[in-house]
DNA sequence: CTTTACTAGTTTATCGTTAAACTATATATT
DNA sequence: AATATATAGTTTAACGATAAACTAGTAAAG
Protein backbone atom coordinates (compact mmCIF):
# COMPACT_ATOMS: atom_id res chain seq x y z
CA UNK A 1 0.00 0.00 0.00
CA UNK A 2 2.86 2.13 0.33
CA UNK A 3 5.02 4.62 -2.07
CA UNK A 4 6.79 3.76 -5.19
CA UNK A 5 10.17 5.16 -4.11
CA UNK A 6 12.89 3.20 -4.92
CA UNK A 7 13.57 1.59 -1.74
CA UNK A 8 10.18 0.35 -2.12
CA UNK A 9 11.39 -1.49 -5.30
CA UNK A 10 14.27 -2.77 -3.67
CA UNK A 11 12.66 -4.15 -1.14
CA UNK A 12 10.58 -6.36 -3.58
CA UNK A 13 12.65 -7.22 -5.59
CA UNK A 14 14.46 -8.79 -2.71
CA UNK A 15 11.33 -10.52 -1.87
CA UNK A 16 11.32 -12.08 -5.25
CA UNK A 17 14.96 -12.69 -4.87
CA UNK A 18 15.15 -14.51 -1.74
CA UNK A 19 11.67 -16.60 -2.56
CA UNK A 20 13.58 -17.70 -5.90
CA UNK A 21 16.93 -18.59 -4.12
CA UNK A 22 14.52 -20.84 -1.66
CA UNK A 23 12.71 -22.77 -4.17
CA UNK A 24 15.64 -24.15 -5.71
CA UNK A 25 17.40 -25.22 -2.60
CA UNK A 26 14.18 -26.15 -0.79
CA UNK A 27 13.45 -28.49 -4.27
CA UNK A 28 17.01 -29.76 -4.32
CA UNK A 29 16.59 -30.65 -0.64
CA UNK A 30 13.53 -32.42 -0.84
CA UNK A 31 14.31 -34.23 -4.09
CA UNK A 32 17.18 -35.93 -2.47
CA UNK A 33 15.30 -37.61 -0.19
CA UNK A 34 12.26 -38.31 -2.39
CA UNK A 35 12.16 -42.50 -2.91
CA UNK A 36 12.55 -44.31 -6.41
CA UNK A 37 12.50 -41.81 -9.00
CA UNK A 38 9.73 -39.61 -7.79
CA UNK A 39 10.50 -35.95 -8.61
CA UNK A 40 8.80 -32.85 -6.36
CA UNK A 41 6.27 -32.24 -9.75
CA UNK A 42 5.63 -36.38 -9.21
CA UNK A 43 4.95 -36.15 -5.67
CA UNK A 44 2.87 -32.98 -5.74
CA UNK A 45 0.94 -35.36 -7.93
CA UNK A 46 0.43 -38.45 -5.91
CA UNK A 47 0.51 -35.73 -2.90
CA UNK A 48 -2.84 -34.14 -4.45
CA UNK A 49 -4.92 -37.48 -4.76
CA UNK A 50 -4.10 -38.08 -1.50
CA UNK A 51 -4.54 -34.89 0.51
CA UNK A 52 -7.63 -34.19 -1.41
CA UNK A 53 -8.86 -37.72 -1.02
CA UNK A 54 -9.91 -37.80 -4.63
CA UNK A 55 -10.25 -41.00 -7.04
CA UNK A 56 -9.46 -39.50 -9.63
CA UNK A 57 -8.91 -36.39 -11.67
CA UNK A 58 -8.31 -34.42 -15.31
CA UNK A 59 -4.94 -33.56 -16.31
CA UNK A 60 -5.68 -30.27 -17.41
CA UNK A 61 -7.36 -29.86 -13.72
CA UNK A 62 -4.05 -31.12 -12.52
CA UNK A 63 -1.75 -28.46 -14.68
CA UNK A 64 -4.34 -25.63 -13.35
CA UNK A 65 -3.85 -27.12 -9.67
CA UNK A 66 -0.40 -26.38 -9.74
CA UNK A 67 -0.12 -23.50 -12.29
CA UNK A 68 1.81 -25.17 -15.19
CA UNK A 69 1.07 -25.90 -18.59
CA UNK A 70 -0.42 -29.00 -20.14
CA UNK A 71 2.96 -29.39 -21.27
CA UNK A 72 4.42 -29.71 -18.22
CA UNK A 73 1.76 -31.67 -16.44
CA UNK A 74 1.50 -34.42 -19.92
CA UNK A 75 5.11 -35.16 -19.20
CA UNK A 76 4.94 -35.66 -15.20
CA UNK A 77 2.22 -37.89 -15.93
CA UNK A 78 3.81 -39.91 -18.56
CA UNK A 79 6.41 -40.49 -16.24
CA UNK A 80 4.37 -41.28 -13.30
CA UNK A 81 2.57 -43.78 -15.19
CA UNK A 82 5.96 -45.21 -16.39
CA UNK A 83 6.97 -45.45 -12.70
CA UNK A 84 3.52 -47.65 -12.33
CA UNK A 85 2.02 -44.50 -9.65
CA UNK A 86 -0.71 -43.28 -11.61
CA UNK A 87 -2.77 -44.83 -14.36
CA UNK A 88 -4.25 -43.41 -17.36
CA UNK A 89 -7.39 -44.19 -19.10
CA UNK A 90 -9.54 -42.56 -21.76
CA UNK A 91 -12.48 -40.65 -20.59
CA UNK A 92 -15.40 -42.61 -21.99
CA UNK A 93 -17.81 -39.43 -21.33
CA UNK A 94 -15.36 -36.85 -23.21
CA UNK A 95 -13.58 -38.18 -26.37
CA UNK A 96 -10.62 -35.81 -25.91
CA UNK A 97 -10.31 -36.24 -22.26
CA UNK A 98 -8.32 -38.72 -20.10
CA UNK A 99 -8.65 -39.86 -16.27
CA UNK A 100 -5.43 -39.78 -14.31
CA UNK A 101 -6.14 -42.68 -11.18
CA UNK A 102 -3.18 -43.05 -8.43
CA UNK A 103 -2.28 -46.61 -8.14
CA UNK A 104 -1.92 -48.18 -4.81
CA UNK A 105 1.49 -48.59 -5.22
CA UNK A 106 1.56 -44.46 -6.01
CA UNK A 107 -0.63 -44.29 -2.99
CA UNK A 108 2.38 -46.30 -0.78
CA UNK A 109 5.49 -44.18 -2.63
CA UNK A 110 3.75 -41.19 -1.40
CA UNK A 111 3.23 -42.23 2.15
CA UNK A 112 6.78 -42.99 1.70
CA UNK A 113 8.14 -40.00 0.54
CA UNK A 114 5.84 -38.07 3.47
CA UNK A 115 8.16 -40.27 6.05
CA UNK A 116 11.17 -39.06 4.09
CA UNK A 117 10.23 -35.57 4.55
CA UNK A 118 9.24 -35.46 7.89
CA UNK A 119 12.62 -35.33 9.34
CA UNK A 120 13.59 -32.37 7.03
CA UNK A 121 10.61 -30.69 7.81
CA UNK A 122 10.98 -31.10 11.73
CA UNK A 123 14.70 -30.00 11.20
CA UNK A 124 13.51 -26.98 9.81
CA UNK A 125 10.64 -26.55 12.05
CA UNK A 126 13.75 -27.19 15.14
CA UNK A 127 15.79 -24.60 13.29
CA UNK A 128 13.86 -21.65 12.66
CA UNK A 129 10.56 -19.98 14.38
CA UNK A 130 7.55 -21.60 13.69
CA UNK A 131 5.34 -18.73 14.66
CA UNK A 132 7.37 -16.42 11.74
CA UNK A 133 6.77 -19.10 9.49
CA UNK A 134 3.12 -19.00 10.23
CA UNK A 135 2.68 -14.90 10.29
CA UNK A 136 4.33 -14.96 7.32
CA UNK A 137 2.48 -17.15 5.05
CA UNK A 138 -0.72 -15.08 4.91
CA UNK A 139 1.50 -12.56 3.13
CA UNK A 140 3.03 -15.55 1.10
CA UNK A 141 -0.50 -16.37 0.00
CA UNK A 142 -1.75 -13.10 -1.01
CA UNK A 143 1.43 -12.75 -2.92
CA UNK A 144 1.03 -15.67 -4.88
CA UNK A 145 -2.93 -14.96 -4.88
CA UNK A 146 -2.13 -11.69 -6.74
CA UNK A 147 0.85 -12.90 -9.23
CA UNK A 148 -2.16 -15.75 -9.96
CA UNK A 149 -4.40 -13.49 -10.76
CA UNK A 150 -1.98 -10.75 -12.76
CA UNK A 151 -1.22 -13.49 -15.21
CA UNK A 152 -1.77 -12.10 -18.85
CA UNK A 153 -4.26 -14.35 -20.55
CA UNK A 154 -5.84 -16.12 -17.67
CA UNK A 155 -5.73 -19.77 -18.69
CA UNK A 156 -4.40 -19.67 -22.28
CA UNK A 157 -1.89 -22.18 -22.57
CA UNK A 158 -2.13 -23.76 -18.83
CA UNK B 1 11.22 -23.15 18.32
CA UNK B 2 7.64 -25.00 18.30
CA UNK B 3 6.79 -28.20 18.66
CA UNK B 4 6.84 -30.87 16.00
CA UNK B 5 3.05 -31.49 15.54
CA UNK B 6 1.72 -32.66 11.96
CA UNK B 7 0.24 -29.19 11.93
CA UNK B 8 3.51 -27.60 12.60
CA UNK B 9 4.67 -30.24 9.32
CA UNK B 10 1.82 -28.92 7.38
CA UNK B 11 2.85 -25.51 8.02
CA UNK B 12 5.89 -25.26 6.34
CA UNK B 13 4.64 -27.90 3.81
CA UNK B 14 2.93 -24.90 2.87
CA UNK B 15 5.21 -22.71 2.96
CA UNK B 16 7.38 -23.85 0.75
CA UNK B 17 4.37 -24.91 -1.89
CA UNK B 18 3.63 -21.16 -1.74
CA UNK B 19 7.43 -19.88 -1.98
CA UNK B 20 7.46 -22.69 -5.40
CA UNK B 21 4.48 -20.85 -7.25
CA UNK B 22 5.36 -17.81 -6.24
CA UNK B 23 8.92 -18.58 -7.81
CA UNK B 24 7.44 -19.43 -11.05
CA UNK B 25 4.93 -16.88 -11.59
CA UNK B 26 7.22 -14.03 -10.86
CA UNK B 27 10.11 -15.45 -12.81
CA UNK B 28 7.26 -15.95 -15.45
CA UNK B 29 6.01 -12.30 -15.10
CA UNK B 30 9.49 -10.57 -15.21
CA UNK B 31 11.07 -12.91 -18.39
CA UNK B 32 8.21 -11.87 -20.11
CA UNK B 33 9.19 -7.99 -20.08
CA UNK B 34 12.80 -8.40 -20.31
CA UNK B 35 14.56 -6.99 -23.49
CA UNK B 36 16.67 -8.62 -26.29
CA UNK B 37 16.69 -12.88 -24.95
CA UNK B 38 17.70 -12.23 -21.55
CA UNK B 39 16.43 -14.57 -19.12
CA UNK B 40 16.42 -13.93 -15.44
CA UNK B 41 19.14 -15.63 -15.01
CA UNK B 42 21.25 -14.08 -17.31
CA UNK B 43 19.55 -10.70 -15.59
CA UNK B 44 20.87 -11.43 -12.84
CA UNK B 45 24.09 -11.66 -13.99
CA UNK B 46 24.48 -8.08 -15.14
CA UNK B 47 22.42 -6.76 -12.41
CA UNK B 48 25.21 -7.98 -10.37
CA UNK B 49 27.98 -6.34 -11.38
CA UNK B 50 26.31 -3.11 -11.82
CA UNK B 51 24.84 -3.35 -8.29
CA UNK B 52 28.14 -4.52 -6.76
CA UNK B 53 29.92 -2.08 -9.03
CA UNK B 54 32.49 -5.16 -9.71
CA UNK B 55 34.35 -4.30 -12.72
CA UNK B 56 35.27 -8.09 -12.91
CA UNK B 57 34.35 -11.68 -11.28
CA UNK B 58 35.40 -15.13 -11.91
CA UNK B 59 32.74 -17.52 -12.92
CA UNK B 60 32.50 -19.39 -9.80
CA UNK B 61 32.55 -16.54 -7.96
CA UNK B 62 29.42 -16.14 -9.53
CA UNK B 63 27.84 -19.43 -9.71
CA UNK B 64 28.47 -19.70 -5.64
CA UNK B 65 27.12 -15.75 -5.47
CA UNK B 66 23.51 -17.29 -6.75
CA UNK B 67 23.52 -20.69 -5.71
CA UNK B 68 23.86 -22.79 -8.49
CA UNK B 69 25.87 -24.98 -9.82
CA UNK B 70 29.63 -24.23 -12.00
CA UNK B 71 27.78 -25.98 -15.40
CA UNK B 72 24.54 -23.62 -14.94
CA UNK B 73 26.93 -20.51 -14.86
CA UNK B 74 29.14 -21.97 -18.06
CA UNK B 75 25.54 -22.14 -19.74
CA UNK B 76 24.03 -18.75 -18.80
CA UNK B 77 27.63 -16.75 -19.11
CA UNK B 78 28.26 -18.75 -22.68
CA UNK B 79 25.05 -17.17 -23.55
CA UNK B 80 25.77 -13.42 -22.32
CA UNK B 81 28.83 -13.93 -24.42
CA UNK B 82 27.11 -14.66 -27.27
CA UNK B 83 25.10 -11.71 -27.61
CA UNK B 84 27.53 -9.69 -26.44
CA UNK B 85 26.26 -8.54 -22.82
CA UNK B 86 29.68 -10.15 -21.34
CA UNK B 87 33.33 -10.70 -22.23
CA UNK B 88 34.99 -14.21 -21.24
CA UNK B 89 38.85 -13.68 -20.96
CA UNK B 90 41.45 -15.86 -19.61
CA UNK B 91 42.60 -15.15 -16.36
CA UNK B 92 46.54 -14.09 -16.81
CA UNK B 93 47.25 -15.35 -13.07
CA UNK B 94 45.36 -18.62 -12.77
CA UNK B 95 45.78 -20.90 -15.63
CA UNK B 96 42.57 -22.47 -14.86
CA UNK B 97 40.52 -19.35 -14.18
CA UNK B 98 38.08 -16.94 -16.65
CA UNK B 99 37.49 -13.41 -16.04
CA UNK B 100 34.11 -11.97 -16.58
CA UNK B 101 33.51 -8.48 -17.68
CA UNK B 102 30.38 -6.68 -18.40
CA UNK B 103 30.44 -4.76 -21.66
CA UNK B 104 28.42 -1.22 -22.18
CA UNK B 105 26.01 -3.39 -24.32
CA UNK B 106 25.39 -5.48 -21.29
CA UNK B 107 25.23 -2.09 -18.96
CA UNK B 108 22.73 -0.87 -21.38
CA UNK B 109 20.32 -4.00 -21.20
CA UNK B 110 20.42 -4.16 -17.63
CA UNK B 111 19.36 -0.69 -17.57
CA UNK B 112 16.40 -1.25 -19.97
CA UNK B 113 15.66 -4.45 -17.31
CA UNK B 114 15.89 -2.06 -14.66
CA UNK B 115 13.13 -0.15 -16.57
CA UNK B 116 10.67 -2.94 -17.96
CA UNK B 117 10.84 -4.68 -14.37
CA UNK B 118 10.21 -1.29 -12.54
CA UNK B 119 6.01 -1.09 -13.73
CA UNK B 120 5.72 -4.70 -12.47
CA UNK B 121 7.32 -4.25 -8.86
CA UNK B 122 5.50 -0.63 -9.07
CA UNK B 123 2.22 -3.13 -9.15
CA UNK B 124 2.87 -4.94 -6.94
CA UNK B 125 3.91 -2.76 -4.14
CA UNK B 126 0.32 -0.84 -5.23
CA UNK B 127 -1.70 -4.37 -4.62
CA UNK B 128 -0.05 -5.10 -2.12
CA UNK B 129 0.69 -4.45 1.69
CA UNK B 130 4.73 -3.19 1.44
CA UNK B 131 5.23 -3.74 5.13
CA UNK B 132 3.75 -6.78 5.21
CA UNK B 133 6.70 -7.72 2.54
CA UNK B 134 8.92 -5.04 4.65
CA UNK B 135 7.87 -8.00 7.70
CA UNK B 136 8.19 -10.88 6.12
CA UNK B 137 11.82 -10.23 4.55
CA UNK B 138 14.16 -11.69 7.74
CA UNK B 139 11.77 -14.58 7.90
CA UNK B 140 13.09 -15.68 3.90
CA UNK B 141 16.23 -14.08 4.58
CA UNK B 142 16.48 -16.74 7.87
CA UNK B 143 14.70 -19.65 5.50
CA UNK B 144 17.12 -18.73 2.81
CA UNK B 145 20.59 -18.79 5.10
CA UNK B 146 19.62 -22.22 7.09
CA UNK B 147 18.55 -23.88 3.67
CA UNK B 148 21.93 -22.77 2.24
CA UNK B 149 23.81 -23.75 5.86
CA UNK B 150 22.31 -27.32 5.41
CA UNK B 151 23.28 -28.27 1.80
CA UNK B 152 25.31 -31.31 2.27
CA UNK B 153 28.17 -30.77 0.33
CA UNK B 154 28.45 -26.97 1.21
CA UNK B 155 30.59 -26.22 -2.00
CA UNK B 156 31.67 -29.36 -4.24
CA UNK B 157 29.96 -29.05 -7.16
CA UNK B 158 28.74 -25.30 -6.96
C1' DC C 1 -26.34 -29.46 -40.92
C1' DT C 2 -22.17 -26.54 -41.18
C1' DT C 3 -19.18 -23.53 -39.91
C1' DT C 4 -16.86 -21.45 -36.17
C1' DA C 5 -15.10 -21.22 -31.87
C1' DC C 6 -13.36 -23.54 -27.85
C1' DT C 7 -11.23 -27.26 -25.01
C1' DA C 8 -8.08 -31.54 -23.96
C1' DG C 9 -3.81 -33.39 -24.69
C1' DT C 10 0.57 -34.01 -27.27
C1' DT C 11 4.72 -32.63 -29.46
C1' DT C 12 8.81 -29.93 -30.44
C1' DA C 13 12.19 -26.57 -29.53
C1' DT C 14 14.40 -23.92 -26.01
C1' DC C 15 16.00 -22.68 -21.41
C1' DG C 16 17.81 -23.15 -16.57
C1' DT C 17 18.97 -26.37 -13.50
C1' DT C 18 21.42 -30.64 -11.21
C1' DA C 19 24.69 -34.40 -10.99
C1' DA C 20 28.54 -36.60 -12.48
C1' DA C 21 32.44 -37.31 -15.24
C1' DC C 22 36.06 -34.98 -17.34
C1' DT C 23 40.40 -31.72 -18.48
C1' DA C 24 43.61 -28.76 -16.92
C1' DT C 25 45.98 -26.07 -13.61
C1' DA C 26 47.44 -25.10 -8.72
C1' DT C 27 48.71 -26.21 -4.20
C1' DA C 28 50.22 -29.28 -0.34
C1' DT C 29 52.60 -33.16 1.46
C1' DT C 30 56.16 -35.90 1.75
C1' DA D 1 61.01 -33.33 -7.24
C1' DA D 2 56.93 -36.52 -7.07
C1' DT D 3 52.67 -37.59 -5.64
C1' DA D 4 48.33 -36.52 -3.99
C1' DT D 5 44.62 -33.41 -3.40
C1' DA D 6 41.99 -29.47 -4.44
C1' DT D 7 40.06 -25.98 -7.55
C1' DA D 8 38.24 -23.79 -12.20
C1' DG D 9 35.63 -24.63 -15.88
C1' DT D 10 33.35 -27.66 -19.50
C1' DT D 11 30.52 -31.28 -21.09
C1' DT D 12 26.77 -34.61 -21.18
C1' DA D 13 22.46 -36.61 -19.79
C1' DA D 14 18.31 -35.92 -17.46
C1' DC D 15 14.43 -33.28 -15.66
C1' DG D 16 10.82 -29.61 -15.14
C1' DA D 17 9.23 -25.78 -17.19
C1' DT D 18 7.49 -22.46 -21.10
C1' DA D 19 5.64 -21.27 -25.62
C1' DA D 20 3.80 -22.36 -29.76
C1' DA D 21 2.09 -25.32 -33.14
C1' DC D 22 -0.51 -29.27 -33.70
C1' DT D 23 -4.49 -33.14 -33.52
C1' DA D 24 -8.82 -34.29 -32.22
C1' DG D 25 -13.10 -33.91 -30.10
C1' DT D 26 -16.97 -30.70 -28.29
C1' DA D 27 -20.13 -26.96 -28.24
C1' DA D 28 -22.34 -22.86 -30.12
C1' DA D 29 -24.16 -19.94 -33.90
C1' DG D 30 -25.65 -19.50 -38.34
Amino acid sequence: MSANRPDTHALWFEIFNEVGIIEQLSRNAFERVLPEGLSLAGFTVLNHFVRLEKAEAAPSELASAFQITKGAMTNTLKRLDALGYVTLTANPSDGRGKIVRITSKGRKTRDKSIDALAPQLAEVAKALSSSDALAALPFLRHLRSYLDAERDPPHSSG
